[in-house]
Parts: structure tokens; sequence; C-alpha cells
DNA sequence: TAGATTGTTAATCGATTAACAATC
DNA sequence: TAGATTGTTAATCGATTAACAATC
């Protein structure tokens, strides 16, 4: 399906595409031009043409677009149809709130299971996840191997159980904590949300010159 | 301190050298050249200098840079000494775990207060933050002006609160909100972290492809 | 059919990298 | 002084935009 090497600057635009397509066909909208869409998101025409070239001829000519099958077709490439699984590592204020509110099926994944170390926690559920004991971790993965571990541990923890899931031959880490992550196997990727970076370029935006 | 226009992408990495140098600064590192701090960081060296002299002059030739020095230009650059404060509309999970455990002064912010519409969480207080009252929101911003208004409420209610915030003068909104907010008044910056893109992003790294 | 809109090739624009004189 | 490293100018590379033949 991916025709070339497709760049990161392409990549990140497939989930905006997606999102908003999926509220133009809960809005009932059955077509749309690469003019209408790209506008709707303040990119070019030729620009959503062109990334979309990168995967393949989804539209049609005098036509556009087809809103659900166009839509249907990113999430495919997105993967999301792959039954991705996932972990958390890390039950504290920020991974309870992505246990309890994330929709994580919306993103073609399931979540399986938490771990904590905090002995209130262990053995507890959160919502439907089960919460187990750190030390379980590598027994658990044999048992269910996950595409993603996420990371939501104290900063200090993160490198050690960043490691321990590469070496439980986990695909992917969804890293929350507030460090870069010198992951050695370079077949891991590695997707960081950074909060203070956010801020910090909101921040730059709404600041007088100095 | 800004000479021209400076490019998205390169206001995007300042808070990424700040994390860095705040690293090595504690790490008891007095000095760095551009090509260690880029390898460390996975950029070359000249873009770094390109970086740093959109905003000036920080090093020394045969030297390098002063990491504690330069670390403090950065915060300056991106406006971490300008007294910022923030409210955040909505007191869910992601709203609690945030007002609880985000280090809001680490990135030159003050969390003032938030705002809920439930009854049990109004007139609470969590952590050093107390819960006000959706509808009193108008009257807590004239009396408290706040330069940046954190919208952790469902997707539903995003448009009118940001609008709502707009009209209180507010100057930018952090959207966690998983929609793309349409502000009309172009003084007010929009940031969002949209968990899904970034799962998503994460997804396409890690999958076959079809 | 005529109008609309695609996918793609070529042109432009901007961002990254390389090179080097200046100088600590 | 000699070596190191800056800030900047020029060269390269890549991404965005424009143009258009193909065709639904």
């Amino acid at each position: 399906m991916r025709k070339h090497k497709v760049s990161e600057a392409v990549i990140r635009r497939l989930p905006r595409y997606y999102r908003h397509l999926t509220d133009l066909n809960q809005a009932g909208v059955v077509r749309i031009s690469s003019s209408a869409l790209g506008a709707s998101m303040g990119l070019t025409a030729s620009q959503l043409r062109q990334d979309l070239s990168c995967f393949g001829e989804f539209g049609q000519q005098g036509y556009g677009y087809n809103v659900d099958k166009l839509r249907g077709e990113i999430a495919d490439i997105l993967g999301m149809n792959q039954g991705h699984t996932a972990v958390i590592l890390g039950a504290g204020n920020l991974g309870r709130a992505l246990i309890k509110s994330f929709k994580f099926e919306n993103s073609g994944f399931r979540l399986n299971a938490a771990f904590d170390i905090l002995p209130e926690m262990v053995g507890s559920t959160i919502g439907a996840t089960p919460v187990y004991h750190i030390d379980t971790l590598e027994d658990y993965l044999a048992q269910h191997p996950a595409s993603v571990g996420i990371l939501t541990v104290p900063r200090q923890a993160a490198g050690a159980m960043a490691e321990r899931l590469v070496a439980c031959g986990i695909k992917g880490i969804w890293n929350f904590t507030n460090t870069e992550l010198n992951v050695q196997n370079s077949a891991v990727r590695v997707e960081s949300v950074h909060f203070s970076d956010s801020l910090q370029t909101l921040s730059y935006m709404i600041s007088e010159d100095v």
C-alpha cells in the first residue's frame, strides 16, 4: 500500500484526516472534494491529494472522495484494523485518567492490563482494566503479548521500564514521561506526549517579545 | 530578541533544548558545544546553531555554550518568566490528573483555579487549586485575568467553552478535547494535545504494510 | 456532453546541511 | 599561539504549491 518512504509530516496529518472524515461522516456528509476538505482543515487541495497519493488512489475524477470509504482506507493505513493491544505501566493520576477516559477502541486498540507497584492498587480493577503488580509484567506479556506499552510511571522509572518492555518484545512505546527515551532496539518505535513541550510552545506564542 | 519570523519547526524544538539543558544542568555539566548537544538530541550542530541564531548570539567561539546561561535564555524566549497564569475548565479524570500532577511552575505558569459543573466538585479543592462553578467563570476572570484557559471538558462542550474563554480575553487555549477548535479571534492561540492522533501515529509506525 | 475534480509532473518555496572566516 | 567552536552565508535537500492532461 505504501508506495515509497512516506515522510513524517504526511504521517502526522493522517490522524487529522481521519478525525475530520469521522466528523463529516457523523454529520451525514457522503462525498467531499480535496479542496473542500483541505479548506476546512487549513490545507491546500494540492497537499491533500499529494498526501493521499502516497498510499493509493482513493478518489474519482469529477466526483471527489467518498467520505466513508476514504475514512476506512485511512484507518487501514494507520493500522487501526490490526488488532493492536496495549498495557499501561503506572496507575497514578494520569494513568488512571487514560484507563478511565481514553477511548482506545476508537484508535483500534484494546487495553489489556495495567501494572503498578502500590499494594492498594494491585489486584483492583479500573473500569474494566485489571491492575497487576509490576513484578509480573514479564510473565503476563509472555502469556499475552502486547503491541504497545504505555508509560505513565514517574520520570525516574521511565528508562528501566522502557528496557523491560523492549525485552518483552513490545513493538512501540507510548511515552508520557517527561524524558527522551533512548531505546537501543531500533525496531521499537517511541511516540512521546510531552505536556510541558506543548505548554511551553503555547507560552512562546502568547508571550511578549523580550 | 526575535530577529524575524521564526518558523514553527524552530519554535517546537525550543522546549526540547530547554529540557536537555535542564538535564545537563542537573548532571553538573557546565559547558557544551553545539555538536555535542546536537548529537545527544539527534540533530546536526548546524541546525542547532541556525535555530539559536534566530534569537541572538549565546555562544562563544572556541568554547561553546554555558549550559546554565543558555537554559536561562531559552526560558526567556519561551516566555517562562512572564508570570503566566492559567485556569482549567473541566475537573474530570484528565483535568484532575493535570491539576494534581502537572508541574505548571516548571513551565513558568501558575494554575489559579478550576471550573466544573458538578455540585460535588464545586467548592472543593484539588491539591491547592479551588474548584468553582463554571457559571462564575466570567466573574472570576474579570477579577483574576488568566493567560491561558485549559480545556479538559467533554468534546461537546469544547466549542462553547472556547468561545467563553475568548470573550473573557484569554490569550491562549491549551486544548485537550479531541476537536479542532475554530477560534474566530485570531489573536488567541490554540495549542492542542491530541492523544488519539499521537497513538494513531504510533499505530502506523508499528503496523504491517497492508 | 460539459463541468468538476482527480492523480501526477514540474515549479517554487522553505528548511536543513555544509563550509568557512572570525575569534575566543 | 594553536585548537576549537562559534555565527553566518551559500548549497542542498525536501516539502508544498501550481498546473494540467486524463476522465468520471
